[in-house]
RNA sequence: GGGCCUGUAGCUCAGCUGGUUAGAGCACACGCUUGAUAAGCGUGGGGUCGAAAGUUCGAAUCUUUCCAGGCCCA
């Protein structure tokens, strides 16, 4: 008879190759076979919810690392939640209006998009929506995550575009709305305007000019008196907008003598100016004359060429890069013009139509094409003697990307949301929530102190509609409370389309007047809303509309970029509508970079794909890797990251099949050994498991993920590979089946294991679930079903930690011994050694703790014989450095 | 250029309100084992805490500047 025979060993069905990429789509699939994720949410019912609720990743393209980061975070918050008692339903959602989508769906159609109504573009872009939403749902779902995939939230419902004219209805109701100007990148050949990524950038040759202004106002300084401040400007047909001059607050600027009288510009500057404008040495006098900007602060000059005046202000933007260091501003027809203007009330005055003609409001070029209007305006500003000199200049200047012709800044009638009162109630708000990080709150709060009014509309087909009327008879442009909530109950049976397909007379609810003159002849206008403001209300669309979520949502969980995206416009509707912010909790998490800290891109070819990692490792080793990763931070990624991660993984999967081996032949149920009956190392195991137990749910409840993976990691290594598992083979193996001493061990890893498999299971689903599917004796059908273990106060024992923890400072020494007669091959496996400790300088207390685990000590060295002895010697005793008076002999 | 954030061994992370020779796991090297074996065990080398200056009796931990990097703006 074979002796090996005898041995109990491990048996199990947990294969130690994982073979996770083959693995986890049929393990998905039989999830969707058995319902789970149904059967969570009915256990959820009558819980207490906890609702995360998703942002919407937008629908287009394949998903990237940072998505897979993101959603994989939620899974483990939801799972989390739910075994520790909260009712979850996990509602994906997506954001399906917006340019990028109908540009592409542009790009696609090519010639054919000639002819094709608004209305035909947007059934095109909405197939394209549900294109991409088909494909990211599936990555997604390969990603472990469950959630109600059938049921998600699509800003393109017909339910939810009805929402989102609600919300807009609500804010108007509040009177935040208005409508006003602003620059805007303009097409003249297209007559649209352009979004930023529409605009392309391109050499253009443009005039140059310097002109003067003559100062009228001085502001009681004398010295500039009849001087002249000199502008620069590539775009002389700006210049009838002009309102004012900008000079830099801390630059000095002098006063220059010249043949076209005195001059005021920037120091730093004047000399290449001089060369400009042709004057020699001779020809020109710098005077002691200086001043800061900020002292010339309110001066005002005389337009060159119309009857008004232009004011010189302070503006940071002003640069010593070209010109002159005073900026001529058009607060129509630039962004820095326009918040300028507007922090100085000026008039968003842009005297150009939509053809980039301009119009009536300036007679003397009416008509005239802008870029055609440069002569006329150089020659104009010759007549009036307000041109130094004029050259021209080639210089990267935007274009527009379909006609590739050059783009204007133009000021346009938009509609906004006005920050004056929300502003305040905004920031109120954000004290209310929890932000987490700390640091979101002061990051959040200095936004939301600088931001401008939300612009809301945008010239586009793709989105839902601003329902605007305006009156034919007045030209009043303006929103109509009744039509926008008869109209929202029309979007829920057909769609927003309807705003652009139907006639406005089937629309209209009767009655409609003109709040201005009672007119009731109206044109529909066709702006759409950005849409940030279609997600932005999400939680009146979703959270408010199912029966499964609360509102406010406990936690929004999303990129630290979306301190200015989503958590800002969810913020603001909410505050402006419900007076409240539609979150307890904001948790954000930082970006995916490369192994070296670089971000991620396509040129620099550093991108890691989440399918490649998928395909190669497996989901689970990238949902390691997410929990491995302190995500308040950037996160990094790269092969030996994964590759590390692999390995943790592996390590601790055979844990948990080692134990599954040696408990195959145990039943829980009816062969546990009592606690008090268990020896000492298991009841320190025991100990242990718990301290874990707490540190683990502690980390669950305070979203601090990489507590979670290194505690076990290092509880698998450590407590159990290492030690507790080293020791136990002997008993596990050689003890007879049904004996006490191997039941008891039994006993503990059920335990280990059990609570080990709980308490990975929202990190590691497949895993786990396939471990929990071979436990002995498991009641509930999946893991996930499960709860998180409570710590149990009876394992804890503080005191035999402590005992053990001079046993364990003398195995340490003890191994050191065993290491060295290892190398002098005095033996070969620690089962063949016989060990003599001598504790010569111990205090009695301690020589006697040591002498009466003797017996629990030769099992924790492992070795053949042991003995505590008083003093040994003899020449191969090795005397240890960190420990006192030990000596240790090995034979 | 501005706001916010980050920078501890090859990798991922600890290191609390400043206080003994800066820790863990993995990786690496060497060795043992072949009864967790595409496994397991042991021992060991390795960082002065991004850099500099400062505050302090004393700093990885506080301050300033600089460098590198990230997000959001300009």
């Amino acid at each position: 008879m074979d002796y090996k025979d005898t041995l109990n060993l491990p048996q199990t069905d947990l294969q130690m190759k994982a073979n996770l990429p083959r693995r986890e789509p049929e393990m998905i699939k039989q999830w969707e076979e058995t319902e789970l994720y149904t059967k969570i949410k009915a256990a959820g019912k009558g819980r207490t919810t906890f609702t995360l609720h998703d942002g919407p990743p937008y629908a287009n393209g394949n998903i990237h690392i940072g998505h897979a980061l993101n959603k994989v975070l939620k899974d483990i918050v939801l799972k989390s939640r739910f075994m520790s008692g909260y009712g979850v339903d996990y509602v994906p959602g997506w954001d399906c209006h917006g340019l990028p989508i109908e540009l592409q769906v542009e790009k696609n159609l090519g010639k054919k998009k000639e002819g094709l109504s608004k209305v035909d573009i947007r059934k095109e872009c909405r197939d394209y929506a549900a294109k991409f939403v088909d494909i990211q749902r599936d990555d997604f779902k390969r990603l472990g995550i469950f959630g109600s995939w059938d049921e998600p939230y699509l800003t393109m419902n017909f339910g939810y575009q009805a929402a989102i004219l609600k919300e807009l209805a609500r804010v108007s109701s509040e009177g935040l709305i208005y409508k006003g100007k602003k620059p805007v990148h303009w097409c003249a050949s297209c007559r649209t305007a352009l979004a930023e990524a529409e605009v392309e950038h391109a050499d253009k040759t443009s005039p140059t000019v310097f002109v003067k202004f003559r100062v009228t106002e001085a502001a009681g300084n004398e010295k500039l008196k009849d001087a002249y401040f000199v502008i620069w400007t590539t775009t002389p047909w700006t210049l009838p907008a002009n309102m004012a001059i900008a000079v830099h607050p801390d630059l000095e600027y002098n006063l220059v003598k010249t043949p076209a009288g005195n001059l005021i510009l920037n120091k730093e500057l004047t000399a290449a100016c001089m060369e400009s404008f042709g004057y020699g040495k001779g020809d020109y006098e710098i005077t002691n004359n200086i001043w800061k900007g900020s002292e010339l602060k309110g001066i005002v000059c005389d337009h060159p060429f119309i009857d008004r005046t232009s004011t010189v202000f302070n503006a940071e933007f002003v640069t010593t890069e070209a010109g002159t260091g005073c900026v001529h501003i058009a607060p129509g027809h630039g962004q820095d013009d326009y918040e300028l203007g507007l922090a100085n009330g000026l008039d968003v005055y842009a005297p150009v139509d939509n053809g980039g003609k301009f119009t009536a409001e300036f007679p003397e070029f009416q008509g005239q094409f802008v870029f055609k209007a440069n002569a006329g305006i150089i020659e104009l500003l010759k007549e009036k003697d307000a041109l130094i000199s004029e050259a021209t200049l080639s210089h990267s200047y935007p274009h527009c990307w379909r006609c590739k012709r050059p783009v204007i800044f133009r000021a346009t009638a938009q509609w906004f949301i006005s920050m004056k009162e929300l502003r305040g109630k905004a920031l109120n708000a954000i004290g209310d929530v929890k932000w987490i990080p700390t640091w979101g709150e002061q990051r959040i709060r200095a936004m939301v102190e600088s931001r401008p009014d939300w612009c809301l509309s945008r010239q586009r087909a793709w989105g839902v509609p601003i329902p605007a009327l305006s009156c034919k008879a007045c030209s009043t442009s303006f929103l109509d409370q009744e039509l926008m909530e008869k109209l929202a109950k029309d979007f829920e049976k057909e769609g927003a389309d309807i705003w652009f397909a139907k006639e406005l007379s089937e629309l209209l609810p009767d009655g409609t007047k003109c709040p201005d003159c009672d007119g009731t002849d109206f044109e529909k206008e066709d702006d759409i809303l950005d849409v940030w403001f279609d997600s932005g209300v999400s939680f009146a669309a979703v959270l408010e509309a199912r029966a499964s979520l609360s509102s406010p949502a406990d936690l929004y969980l999303e990129g630290s970029d979306q301190h200015r995206g989503w958590f800002q416009s969810a913020l603001l509707t909410s505050v402006a509508t419900r007076k409240a912010p539609p979150y307890k909790a904001v948790l954000t998490h930082g970006f995916v970079v490369d192994g070296k800290g670089k971000k991620m891109s396509k040129s620099t070819g550093n991108v890691v794909a989440p399918q490649k990692i998928i395909d190669k490792y497996g989901v689970e080793v990238l949902r390691l890797w997410v929990s491995s990763e302190d995500y308040r931070n950037d996160l990094r990624i790269s092969d030996e990251i994964i590759k590390r991660l692999s390995e943790a993984y592996r390590r601790i999967r055979n844990t948990f099949r080692f134990i599954l081996g040696n408990i195959s032949d145990f039943d829980p149920e009816t062969q546990s050994v009592d606690y008090k009956d268990l020896s000492e190392l298991d009841r320190l195991t025991l100990h242990r498991l718990t301290k874990l137990t707490e540190r683990v749910r502690k980390a669950y409840d305070d979203y601090e993920f990489h507590a979670i993976f290194h505690s076990v990691h290092n509880f698998c290594n450590q407590e159990l590979s290492s030690f507790y598992l080293d020791i136990l083979k002997d008993r596990l193996y050689t003890s007879g089946k049904d004996s006490p001493l191997r039941r008891s061990a039994q006993t503990v890893i059920h335990q280990v294991l059990d609570h080990l498999l709980r308490l990975m299971a929202p990190v590691l689903v497949f895993t786990t679930d396939e471990a929990w599917k071979l436990m002995p004796a498991t009641k509930v059908e999946s893991v996930h079903l499960s709860e998180l273990p409570e710590p149990n106060a009876d394992w804890v024992d503080d005191e035999l930690e402590e005992r053990f923890k001079m046993l364990l400072e003398i195995k340490g020494e003890a191994s050191k011994a065993l290491e060295a007669a290892r190398r002098d091959k005095t033996i070969g496996h620690p089962l063949d050694a016989k060990v003599i400790i001598a504790a010569t300088e111990f205090t009695d207390e301690d020589r006697q703790t040591l002498k009466n685990s003797e017996t629990l000590f030769k099992k924790m060295l492992i070795v053949s014989a042991l003995e505590i002895k008083d003093s040994v010697e003899g020449e191969d005793v090795f005397v240890s450095e960190d420990i006192k008076g030990l000596k240790v002999l090995v034979t």
